[in-house]
DNA sequence: CCCTGATTCGC
DNA sequence: GCGAATCAGG
């Protein structure tokens, strides 16, 4: 595969979006997630910043044969970002009587926290991640990729958390949280 | 262990 | 220019 302009122009649309590296790299196929950092350092836009700052050129001894670690970069990022983003779907932060649940639950993989009270700070947790999510399709997911559906799978914003879903849980932290709780809702029973 | 981006260097 | 190998960190 070579980096035909559609491909790079992708690339940089995924990579301003803040996509990650490897993400971006399933998505064009046939490149490793090493190759689009590649790709994406020798375009010159390795930070982040959506407009044309370009590197001071940092002094780069190289040429070392010997010093091969601790290169020292550790860019600083003091920008906070306030992505530009305009979010069209209305995660409605706010308990609003109108809005139903956060999570419609879909019929497919994910269990029903309903029924059941969880803890409020979970459910912020949840919201807050949402904003988060890497909103992935379907197809997207791998095993590792928290699997929990967001909006309504009836209509068109819909998809699924796609955050880091740590050790053989199906979910990320947050939704783990509320995933799997209904045990213990009668406090303790004595057996 | 899983993941992330960053850098180097032979090709 | 390209990207695998490697590094460094979460």
């Amino acid at each position: 595969m070579s980096w035909t302009d559609e491909r790079v122009e992708l690339l940089k649309k995924m990579w301003s979006e803040g996509q990650s590296a490897s993400q971006i790299a399933k998505e064009l196929g046939g490149v490793t997630r090493n190759a689009v950092i590649g790709k994406v350092h020798r375009l010159g836009l390795s930070n982040r910043s959506g407009g044309g700052a370009q590197q001071p050129a940092a002094a780069q001894t190289k040429a070392e044969p010997k010093a091969k670690a601790a290169p020292k970069r550790e860019a600083a990022a003091p920008a906070p970002e306030p992505k530009p983003e305009p979010a069209a779907q209305a995660a409605a932060p706010a308990p609003s009587p109108a809005r139903k649940a956060i999570i419609p639950a879909g019929q497919p993989l994910p269990p029903q926290p309903s029924a059941n009270e969880i803890s409020p700070e979970a459910l912020a947790k949840v919201s807050e991640i949402e904003k988060k999510s890497k909103k992935l399709t379907l197809m997207e997911l791998t095993e590792r990729t928290c699997k929990w559906p967001v909006g309504d799978p009836a209509t068109d914003d819909f998809w699924f958390c796609g955050l880091p879903a740590q050790n053989g849980k199906p979910y990320c932290e947050a939704h783990v949280g509320v995933a799997f709780q209904p045990m213990s809702s009668r406090r303790d029973r004595k057996r």
